[in-house]
RNA sequence: GUACCCAUAGCUCAAUUGGCAGAGCUCCAGAUUGUGGUUCUGGCGGUUUGAGGGUUCGAAUCCCUCUGGGUACCCCA
């Protein structure tokens, strides 16, 4: 290094991550990687299998599965042309690409139900707000092969555990069933002809909506589309026998389980695919806007439509950002990984040369060391030493490594002894066995 | 896609309202040439304020456009 500074060219340029989406710093790790073990402990405990998929995915795949007139398909997806003119699409989400993955690998030979989860990014493109990124991440559970709505409860029990395990609490259920394809098309001309003659006082969402997706009409959180949707006929008072029968059935199971909910005949949710049950799990105490941390519901007729048989399936997502801004919020302690207890401090060459053969053995001790190899000074390396907390500095310098031994250092009290060399391992276990 | 607020050093923020861009923390080094924490001293760090244009004798400050962030819609995880 010269010792007059040349003056630091700056680029013109500076760089940003891309709208929506952030770096998950070293700091907030710790974070991600409690919620991801607590999910996979809890997988493997539900007897989940984990499957990936890509993150790209045949654009037509979503357009099929998660339905053509909902927002994420309409608006929300990043899609791109390949080179050899294949359209991708960026997963917006989980459900198809998993259904896709169970049919191509030919998953249906296993004895069903077929329970799967995957962990990963999704993307949306959109208005990037608080707790809504362009890529965020979620957990997503499926349980494929399975009509029982005992399966729909237990999947709710699920997320809650996971929210337990996180050290979440306060949790509802938003619930309701939207029937299924016998019931739903006579629901659907009941809810028209009561809209027919109040289309004009609706918002101007809501009037394409009573074209498209009638459904979602009573989702809507315009004031005066509220009102209306109050008077509107409910769904629930509409369900065939069978759909009706399994609704009972899921809220039998959650009394059972004593998992709180409460009925929203409002609820319809986003995606075409979704029969019978729909649910989402909100806190229960915010304040204000509600944001939902978990979502999910029963797809019945999803695998015939994509090309399988007539199977029965049920599922959720849990969103992980937001899951992870609770934590956050609700000051969840989470305990960081084990600092190194040793620091590695050395002089000269002799020092330097010995100290890096050193590192190896006590890393193959299990002894986790700190070091700064590429500073000289012991001043400059023990001021590091005790950034880093460490209980212990060894030093070796040229004077130790000629006569074959090594100093320790107590950090905390600043005495110090000198060992052998060839004992430093047996004496740091002992050490840092005792001393926390 | 709509509305409002915001953007100054790596971080947190000043700049007497249009008049010379500063401080604390961090980082690096020295005081102390083989011994850390406290203290003291110095240094790096802004091609002059997110980017580009405009008004003005003069712009971090006023105007326009863009980019990004926050919040509320829409929607969802």
């Amino acid at each position: 290094m010269s010792s007059k500074s040349k003056p630091k060219p700056k680029n013109k340029r500076s760089f940003q991550a891309p709208k929506g989406m952030r770096d998950i710093l070293p700091e907030d790790q710790i974070y991600w990687e409690k919620v991801e073990q607590t999910i996979k402990n809890l997988a493997d405990a539900y007897d989940f299998k984990r499957i990936n998929t890509p993150i790209l995915e045949d654009t037509e795949l979503f357009v099929k599965g998660t339905g053509i007139y909902t927002d994420i398909i309409e608006k929300e997806m990043y899609s791109l042309r390949t080179k050899g003119g294949d359209k991708l699409s960026l997963r917006p989400e989980f459900t198809p690409a998993i259904i896709r993955a169970y049919l191509e690998n030919g998953l249906s030979s296993l004895p069903h139900p077929v329970k799967l989860y995957s962990i990963g990014p999704i993307f949306r493109y959109e208005r990037p707000q608080k707790g809504r990124y362009r890529q965020s991440y979620q957990a997503n559970f499926e349980v494929i092969g399975e009509k029982d709505p005992v399966l729909d409860a237990q999947l709710i029990q699920l997320c809650f555990s996971i929210n337990k395990g996180l050290g979440l609490k306060n949790l509802i259920t938003q619930i309701n069933s939207i029937g299924c394809s016998q019931c739903r098309p006579i629901y659907r001309k009941i809810l028209t002809s009561f809209y027919r003659n109040k289309k004009k006082e609706l918002c101007s969402n809501c009037q394409r909506r009573f074209q498209q997706n009638p459904l979602r009409l009573l989702d809507c959180k315009e004031a005066k589309c509220i009102q209306i949707a109050e008077q509107a006929p409910q769904i629930i008072d509409h369900l065939c026998e069978d759909c009706h029968n399994h609704f009972r059935g899921v809220l039998e199971y959650l009394d059972e389980l004593e998992i709180p909910y409460i009925l929203n005949s409002h609820l319809v949710r986003g995606l075409d695919y979704y029969t019978k049950t729909v649910f989402e799990i909100w806190p229960d105490d915010a304040e204000g806007r509600q944001i939902s941390l978990a979502g999910g519901g029963r797809y019945d007729k999803l695998i015939k439509l994509l090309g399988g048989q007539d199977m029965p399936a049920v599922g959720f997502a849990i969103g992980l950002d937001r899951t992870i801004n609770r934590m956050k919020e609700k000051k969840v302690k989470v305990f960081s990984r084990s600092r190194p207890l040793i620091f590695l401090a050395q002089l000269g060459d002799l020092g330097k040369k010995k100290s890096l053969k050193l590192f190896e053995e006590l890393r193959k001790a299990g002894l986790r060391t700190a070091s700064s190899f590429g500073r000289n000074t012991i001043t400059t390396q023990l001021k590091i030493a005790n950034r880093l907390k460490v209980r212990f500095a060894l030093i070796l310098g040229q004077k130790e490594a000629l006569d074959k031994t090594i100093i320790i250092k107590d950090m905390i009290s600043g005495s110090q002894e000198v060992v052998p060399l060839e004992k430093i391992i047996d004496k740091l276990k002992k050490k840092t066995r005792t001393k926390i």
